[in-house]
DNA sequence: ATTTATATGTCATCTATATGTCATTTTTAA
DNA sequence: TTAAAAATGACATATAGATGACATATAAAT
């Protein structure tokens, strides 16, 4: 659920530093070593945004960033460049190579789950757990509350995962397979059945302060959360 | 965990008169002497608060504050603005342009402190290491204890950690990972489960005072700090 | 330096809550 | 009216959290 975060810095203390701090505001940080290394990280699985390092052994930075602005898989993941203080010049080529922020080492750690942060919240707002309200439902992943008002509602774990999907992609329908491979994850192994109880479990929550209407049953495909 | 400070003042008597004070009061100053050095540093690391000099060779200070504003990420960072008595007027401009706040030299730099714990309070209380009090709970780090009323509360080194983090970010959830890192730091080895035996710890300390219903177990999830 | 007290982290056990499945009932669309 | 799909209630099981005990580590006192 978590966004994916691609880290690609050659020095380690500088790597682990990053992914520890992208880890603790949230992200999932996946580590490269080297642009080569990076370049197989995405074929597998595309990250949601890149952070990378401009002077790397090997293929430099710049090179992998072309070349993923060259895909039209990887084109649009968003990518915050780090160069180090006397390159400063680089951050105009970095930036015409299609970087969608730089940033000048040093850095706070801070300043740079700020920037991933922003960037993200124009690309993919889902991302980022950030507190939802939909025709008064109120959902807050940071305090995991919900509540209409002031009103708390008593939610399940499994049930809360479950809001938090469907608020986050309102007026989608989805199937009960997409559905579990997004809550369960994708190899785990529950009956579509089993969907349909923690839906259950769900509105019954939800018609306490009468909103479960908000959870529409598409027969035959699934189900969605809509306004309507 | 000390609020850094950014000072923007060319006069460098007065810099270092702020700064002097600033580090008494526990604060973490960042000198600068003119507003392209400031605007340097604000890039490596955002600062939490900028005293900013209304006269400054160079760019001056409006200009250097309408910038921040400018930018996201250093938006709303608060700023006191200082003015010298003849400049009276320019602290409407100064507002207008964004100032949280204002001070004519000659100023007291008890009164600068004052101020700067004012805004902080407002922004990121975690940052001055005050009292606090919540529901009638209340703890003080610099003499260490922790009472209701006047009864004092024994609580152990770890515990009392623990509770200062909790009241320090409410009704934010944790998960026992990011207990771990906050409390023990880092790069600290401990088990996910020690974190449950120092909650109980806690738990039993405060229930002396009838208080050990704020920390919450959150299902799957972690652990808060809530009145609720 | 030695003793004493206090705090710490881990483990095994107990308890409460959540989970997934199934059988049954209800709803829906043709 | 009927067949398929979805809702529901019950239940056995799994899992996460609470707790008490203990051996060890750390700090304070002598």
């Amino acid at each position: 659920m978590a966004a994916n975060i691609l880290i690609v810095e050659d020095e380690t203390s500088i790597l682990e530093l990053i992914a520890l701090n992208l880890q603790q505001a949230g992200f999932n940080p996946i580590r490269a070593i080297n642009a080569e290394y990076a370049d197989n990280i995405v074929k597998e699985t595309v990250p949601d945004l890149i952070v990378l390092d401009w002077m790397l052994p090997g293929m430099n930075g710049i090179e992998f960033l072309k070349r993923l602005r060259g895909n039209s898989l990887t084109k649009k993941i968003p990518v915050i460049m780090l160069t180090a203080k006397s390159e400063e010049d680089n951050k105009i080529m970095g930036l015409n190579a299609g970087a969608d922020d730089y940033l000048t080492k040093p850095f706070s750690p801070r300043e740079l789950v700020a920037r991933i942060k922003a960037l993200l919240r124009g690309r993919s707002p889902e991302l980022i757990d950030e507190p939802i309200t939909i025709s008064e439902l109120n959902l807050n992943p940071q305090t995991h509350q919900v509540q209409v008002d002031d009103k708390l509602i008593k939610v399940g774990p499994t049930e809360f995962k479950l809001l938090h999907f469907f608020m986050k992609n309102t007026e989608i329908v989805f199937s009960r397979n997409q559905i579990i491979n997004k809550i369960w994850g994708n190899n785990y192994d529950v009956d579509e059945r089993t969907v349909d109880v923690h839906i259950k479990r769900l509105r019954k929550n939800l018609a306490e302060v009468g909103k479960n209407k908000l959870i529409h049953t598409i027969r035959g495909f699934g189900y969605k959360f809509s306004e309507k």
